[in-house]
DNA sequence: TATTCCGATAGTGAC
DNA sequence: GTCACTATCGGAATGAG
């Protein structure tokens, strides 16, 4: 990837490349995007750029303050969700319409509470990140993208291989250790409704471009 | 194939693809041609065009009347051959020119022979036949066709699965009459210079071009 | 498990 | 081993100042 131009010059690029930066961290767009929204968040410090995530993050310290950053740059990839796909959304369109003065209140009188993007974001590493720096995916769980080719896209973030951040630090005997896993080889279960696809990939991507349809109207 | 038309209808074909027929046979350019001239007699006997060739060929009044009308037919496919690649062949031309009085004899004095065309035609069966009416492969041996696109197309003719007419009556315990062989998924060995290729059709495909152009300046 | 290109491999559907 | 089409699987190159 190439990920270490961003660490080190992250003002030289444009806004639709890096989202934002500080003295610790570079938010960026991931350049091959396997969902709806697909950022990175680099941690600046090159102490821990090069580490495995595993072992950078059996640091309290660092643990600590990726944790924290990720969290802040999960609302902003919500809020970049919700600019994209709420127009399509029956909940916000309904509250929206209400704060608008364009409809009236619910039935029960109150606001309709509108989407829950946050809960659409996940947030995590790869458990055996092939190259480049640290990073932390951010990203929405549709899995709806011409970017997801094969198996391995779709597997890297849907299996146990896709590791959230709120499971850190692991336990000394987590499995997810291993490296020698079969997660990226083997059937593909959708996110959404547990089916699953042993062989067939333009199987799994048809459906999940009828689950995207769905989602997002939600 | 479908190659019950050409026996049921023989006259109603172009000449460019029934080359000739008579009351017990059927001569045919093959539609997927994998030579230079790749032709198929086909018998016309209702007993045995459905047969399997090993069985058919058991029976040795048909087996004679083939191995003469195959016989036949390979002097016209060696006069096709000629007739496509003699203008580039060095032998043809020593004797053509001597011939046409556009050249001396040869040191020696004689006449030069000529090129021996009927050598490069062989001509077999296939071991499994996968459909159709029993046929005779005649084809000139230089593999050089752009409709030979892979590795089994190669190897049904470059090894025991083809099957040479002269071979006729099999022995009982010939190994050619087992159904499960490799031949058609091993290394594919050049039939000119002997080199084998395990894996790369594509490296064998360019090796043909460049033995296609030397076999026919012969 | 970076992408992209190429090619080898595998299954199907055709009539 | 009929063809032609699609898709899966597998290796190799990739940039660089």
């Amino acid at each position: 990837m190439g990920l270490g131009a961003y660490l080190t010059n992250p003002g030289s690029f444009p806004s639709s490349q890096v989202i934002y930066h500080n003295d610790d961290f570079v938010l960026i767009n991931d350049l091959f995007p396997k969902a709806t929204v697909h950022t990175l968040l680099l941690p600046r410090s090159k102490k821990f750029s090069l580490m495995h995530p595993f072992d950078a993050m059996e640091d309290q310290g660092f643990r600590e303050k990726v944790v924290a950053e990720a969290a802040a740059a999960r609302q902003l990839v919500a809020k970049e969700l919700q600019r994209r796909l709420g127009p399509h959304s029956r909940s916000d369109a309904r509250r929206e319409a209400v704060l608008n003065g364009d409809a009236g209140p619910d039935p029960s009188g109150s606001l309709p509470a509108g989407r829950d993007w946050l809960a659409e974001i996940r947030v995590g590493f790869h458990a055996q990140p092939s190259m480049s720096h640290l990073h932390v995916h951010i990203f929405s769980r549709d899995m709806h993208s011409d970017r997801l080719k094969h198996r391995k896209h779709y597997n890297s973030f849907n299996t146990p291989f896709l590791v959230p951040l709120e499971d850190f630090p692991l336990a000394d005997e987590d499995e997810r250790r291993g490296r020698k896993s079969g997660w990226l080889s083997g059937g593909m279960r959708c996110w959404r409704c547990g089916r699953v696809w042993e062989k067939s990939f333009v199987g799994l991507k048809e459906h999940l471009d009828e689950e995207f349809e769905d989602w997002k109207r939600q």
